[in-house]
DNA sequence: TACATTACTAACCCGCCAGTCATTAATAAT
DNA sequence: ATTATTAATGACTGGCGGGTTAGTAATGTA
């Protein structure tokens, strides 16, 4: 057997057995959760799995969380529904023209949310919200209408100003929305909705729906 | 006790408990078991579920087919592989023009699919195709490849005879099928992308999206 | 060094479910 | 009517996984 090596601090062979490090643990807990989760989605990730990404033994995942559901709000607060008030006051900041916004919002959201893992939790949702109904009513509560509630106020403004047209706000956010949800799945399921082998930007996707879809907005609508 | 009560022709007293229906037991297993699957998903489903459903024990199931694994085999390739033969010959008959064939290529997946209990099980390879590969090769080998290559074909047809640009075909069918793969999502995903209660019309979006599609296809492409 | 506290672990419990198999009874054959 | 065939059953098994707990060892205190 070769000598040890130190491939990193988690890995680190000085790092006793038993070692005593209650800060921590939350949230290197919530990482595991949150990349497993992602990666297996709810039910079939199980939380010995979590413990051990984590480092520490199942037991200890249920002295800092009292279920795997409760594991998963914490991972849902931690990485989307605790971020809408600073999201919220950059729309409050917000200078530019509506349109601008849009397009900002939309970018942003990619960098920070969409290409990221935590877009995994938006698509985990989809998938399995009808078998975990509380899951499902959290995460409506706490993401879904935090975030329809922004999409909503950014139509609205565009309108105000008199920048969009005044179309049906509850009904256009959907047309913000969808493309949107395409990229989250195609991120996150397999090579069934997209044939491997084929490049995909996306992007430049994303740009081009941005601007059919401000197209869209800033006409007028007909009847 | 109240005296037994003649609901319908499947729970008819007249039928004794242990009739024999060899001809009969898998489509009706097969249809509890699309059923049981778009409702549930894949693994939340128990075989037994199905069984019952199907009016029969679960060794009963197991009789007709050799795992939970091929049975969901058996549904895709009934509900959705075995079905490419007829659209492909729909396609060759197809007289009108290129615009027309794709609106009636989209309008026609959703009266067929798309609004069907069928179109669950793309939503359902898109959330568990990753804990379960080789249905998702499955499912890639018997629907993805024929759809996109149906969809290619529609495309290359509009270009051959002038009435789209020459855009890049591979790319494009994903133009065509984000907007199916939301409505899919919207219809079996609980509340988690739409909020309850706000009017959404399905084939007024499809139509919506169609020519906005149809419009950048027509128009020549910059660069 | 002796003792108290508590973060952590490993082994355990229990319910669930895919798949099996010996048995039973509906039908066909003679 | 008797026997043979086989569709159908339901009790059973074995493994898995969420959650528990008795005990261990790291740390603090004197």
């Amino acid at each position: 057997m070769p000598a040890p090596r130190f491939l990193s601090d988690k890995l680190c062979a000085v790092r006793s057995k038993r070692e005593r490090r209650k800060e921590a643990r939350p949230g290197e807990l919530l990482d595991a959760a949150l990349e497993l989760f992602v990666e297996k989605g709810f039910a079939a990730t199980r939380s010995e799995e979590v413990a051990a990404r984590a480092g520490v033994s199942k037991g200890t995942l249920f002295l800092y969380f009292p279920s795997k559901e409760e594991l998963f709000k914490a991972v849902i607060t931690e990485s989307l529904a605790g971020r809408f008030t600073e999201w919220n006051a950059e729309f409050e900041a917000f200078e530019g023209s509506t349109p601008d916004m849009l397009r900002y919002c939309m970018r942003n959201w990619w960098e920070r949310v969409g290409s990221t893992r935590v877009s995994g939790i938006t698509k985990l949702m989809m998938s399995e919200g009808r078998n975990f109904p509380e899951l499902a009513d959290f995460y409506q509560r706490q993401v879904v209408q935090p975030g329809h509630a922004l999409l909503r106020r950014i139509l609205r403004r565009g309108i105000e100003r008199g920048e969009f047209a005044a179309v049906d706000v509850d009904h256009a956010i959907y047309l913000i929305l969808a493309p949107m949800i395409f990229l989250m799945l195609w991120r996150h399921s397999a090579n069934t909705c997209v044939d491997p082998g084929i490049a995909f930007d996306p992007e430049k996707y994303l740009a081009l729906q941005a601007e059919t879809l401000l197209h869209g907005l800033c006409a007028p609508v007909p009847g």
